[in-house]
RNA sequence: GCCCACGUGGCUCAGUGGUAGAGCGCUUCCUUGGUAAGGAAGAGGUCACCGGUUCAAUCCCGGUCGUGGGCUCCA
């Protein structure tokens, strides 16, 4: 079975970087005499621990060098480090004395909801922590020169912004200096592919504070590559049988109270413009304190909409499956501190549809809907992704407050949907208590090159909100019956798809997407009016073409436009205007040839129109 | 929103308690050049914004806004 296992505990790297991090507390612990204790974990790079530091005190980068200063010491002390179990009364009697009220707490839970009855605790040095361990036998196992304090951030105490921010101090650690020195080169050569950078180079996107944060405006160079992707799903979903819908931007409160958004979702959408007909006026005025004004949102989602599409006309079995699909531009008011490049904005473009169908329909739709998930990653050349399927919790006590509590559906839809998945031969993980409060959902996580996760297509089987919206269908039993909902969005949205593809191709995009697909350079004025009807020729043929008059050197306009990553320059000289040739030149292939004008256009046009993303002539 | 850092011409970044500089880009001129920077001249900044300290602030202090790294949440 293809589930994707978690890494294991007994991993020699994750015990060193375990190890570091009680060696880091124990050098905060001196420097910083009365600072309590937090949760220290090893991470994919490296490690972290969370401080409380006394009131008053806090600590910045400035203060890392210091800290690494006194592990080095403490490495070089030879510290054993020490196991030691003890049964619950002592252990917590043993936290106490040791006066850290976070490690005391954790200890009940672990004890009273956990069913520990023994808890263990690993001293080295002065340093005594509550730790399952396991670590190396002594700091003298560690790497003086394989580890790196480079972050500090605030982390709330077992991530619940209700609690106490705490100090975190992150650290990269490896088996040696050359390992660390390598994985710093490696993040600092990603940032120059990450699509922020880029997007800036390559005229793609910006985001200005006069429009609003998180809101990006979409230069003529991203502009295209939205109309080339929204021409892919168009043409695709086509094929796949669905049937395209267009739906308001804002819409009045009543269809939120019926899908359940509010008040549920309400802090994550735009507070509502209230609005009031002023007759005399001949317009419409805001309102604040009256109850008479009508409410309207921006929508933070497409659902609700389709819903009262597929509400709009009575439907029979023989109508299902129903398709539903629209780019739909959506709103959402995130946190400003969440706000990132394109990846998290507050309005963006969702490649969304919603597909109603009977109960014996569902397997081969979602079916369908993994199949069209692989075609267009396959065509995207992606292969760093993975599903990760969430179910609900059913030994959660909140279960009643978090999921629709109707345990027979939820039975029901995360069978089909495992095995969807299974029949389609997708690796995929298990997240229970992650799924929708209306059924278990398959997310397909990408990680940007920055190493941040992200759940770029979010798909859902719902068993809910059909009947919130009181739809229905004919059978063939003459019964009225209310459909399941399959809401699915392989591209997820323009703003964090397109960022994936710059960070993806470091910007050389595939021909079908590059804003410019040919540069024609003439060698010398002789040659511009032929240069005009290469390009013309080209545009003929629907290719975004452009000649670079300027009067730059030839080596500085191929220079200028490898630069900007264009995947095909054409270098027009006499010989090639004389001949009605042209000289190719593709971006990453170092010899060119020459070639007929018209053989060209033909291949460009077939490697556009395939949407090729390899370059192979 | 919260913790930490940062904010100098379009971009990348120097710099100083006495009101600013480079490279790239841009404009103009010369150059008509066969494949990753031809040459010259020029324009362009209330040093994010507001307030405070000071004889004097871009530089010091406070606040605001924005950006980045985290926490949480999510497409």
């Amino acid at each position: 079975m293809p589930v994707i296992e978690k890494q294991s505990k007994n991993d020699p790297l994750y015990k060193m970087r375990h190890s570091l991090a009680h060696v880091m507390a124990q050098a905060v612990v001196k420097h910083y005499p009365g600072t309590l204790l937090g949760f220290g974990p090893p991470v994919d790079d490296g490690f972290y621990y969370d401080f409380l530091f006394p009131e008053g005190q806090g600590i910045s980068d400035e203060d890392l060098p210091a800290i690494e200063k006194e592990m080095r010491k403490i490495i070089d002390a030879d510290q054993e480090f020490v196991r030691e179990d003890l049964g619950a009364a002592a252990a917590l009697a043993r936290i106490e004395q040791m006066q850290e009220p976070h490690k005391l707490e954790y200890a009940r839970e672990l004890i009273e909801q956990g069913g520990f009855d023994s808890l263990s605790f690993y001293t080295n040095g002065p340093f005594v922590d509550m730790c399952e361990g396991p670590h190396v036998e002594t700091t003298k196992a560690l790497p003086k020169d394989g580890f790196k304090l480079h972050a500090v951030a605030g982390a709330y105490w077992r991530g619940d912004e209700r609690n106490v921010m705490l100090s975190r101090i992150y650290a990269y650690a490896f088996e040696n200096r050359k390992k660390v020195k390598a994985h710093i080169r490696a993040v600092e050569e990603a940032k120059k592919r990450d699509h922020r950078k880029l997007g800036k180079e390559l005229s793609i996107f910006v985001i200005d504070d006069e429009v609003g944060k998180g809101l990006p405006l979409w230069l003529p160079n991203g502009a295209i590559i939205r109309q080339e992707l929204e021409a892919l799903a168009r043409e695709t979903e086509f094929r796949y049988g669905y049937y395209p819908v267009a739906t308001p931007h804002i819409t009045k409160d009543s269809l939120y109270w019926t899908s359940g958004h509010l008040p549920l979702y309400e802090q994550v959408m735009y507070p509502p413009m209230r609005i009031h007909e002023d007759a005399e006026a001949g317009g419409a005025t805001a309102e604040t304190g009256d109850g008479e004004a009508e409410k309207y949102y921006l929508k933070p989602m497409n659902c609700p909409h389709h819903h009262v599409v597929y509400r709009a006309e009575p439907r029979s079995y023989r109508d299902l499956p129903l398709r539903l699909a629209e780019y739909g531009t959506v709103y959402r008011f995130e946190r400003s501190g969440q706000l990132q490049g394109l990846t998290r904005v507050r309005g963006m473009g969702m490649n969304d549809a919603h597909l109603y169908v009977t109960p014996d329909q569902l397997l081969d739709e979602l079916k369908a809907v993994m199949e069209l998930h692989r075609e267009y990653y396959d065509l995207f050349g992606f292969g760093d992704y993975y599903m990760r399927l969430s179910l609900w919790d059913p030994d959660d006590p909140k279960r009643g407050a978090k999921y629709i509590d109707q345990p027979e559906d939820w039975e029901f839809s995360q069978k089909i949907v495992q095995q969807a998945l299974e029949e389609m031969d997708l690796d995929y993980t298990i997240e229970p208590g992650e799924a929708a409060f209306y059924g278990p959902k398959i997310d397909v996580q990408f990680r940007t090159v920055t190493g941040r996760e992200f759940t770029v297509s979010t798909n859902q089987l719902d068993f809910a909100q059909p009947a919130r919206f009181a739809l229905t269908y004919t059978d063939r039993d003459g019964e009225e019956k209310t459909p399941y909902c399959i809401h699915r969005a392989p591209l997820g949205t323009h703003e964090r798809f397109i960022a994936f593809l710059i960070e993806h191709y470091g910007g050389a995009f595939p021909t079908w997407l590059a804003p410019v697909q040919a540069i024609v350079i003439p060698i010398s004025d002789d040659q511009t009016a032929y240069a005009e009807k290469v390009r013309d020729t080209l545009r003929g043929d629907m290719i975004r073409a452009e000649v670079d008059s300027s009067d730059a050197s030839m080596g500085k306009k191929v220079r200028t436009h490898i630069t900007r990553k264009v995947p095909v320059l054409l270098i027009v000289g006499g010989r090639e205007a004389e001949e009605n040739t042209v000289t190719v030149r593709r971006y990453g292939v170092q010899e060119q040839k020459s070639m007929d004008l018209g053989t060209m256009a033909d291949m460009l046009r077939a490697e556009i129109s395939e949407r090729r993303h390899v370059r192979d002539w």
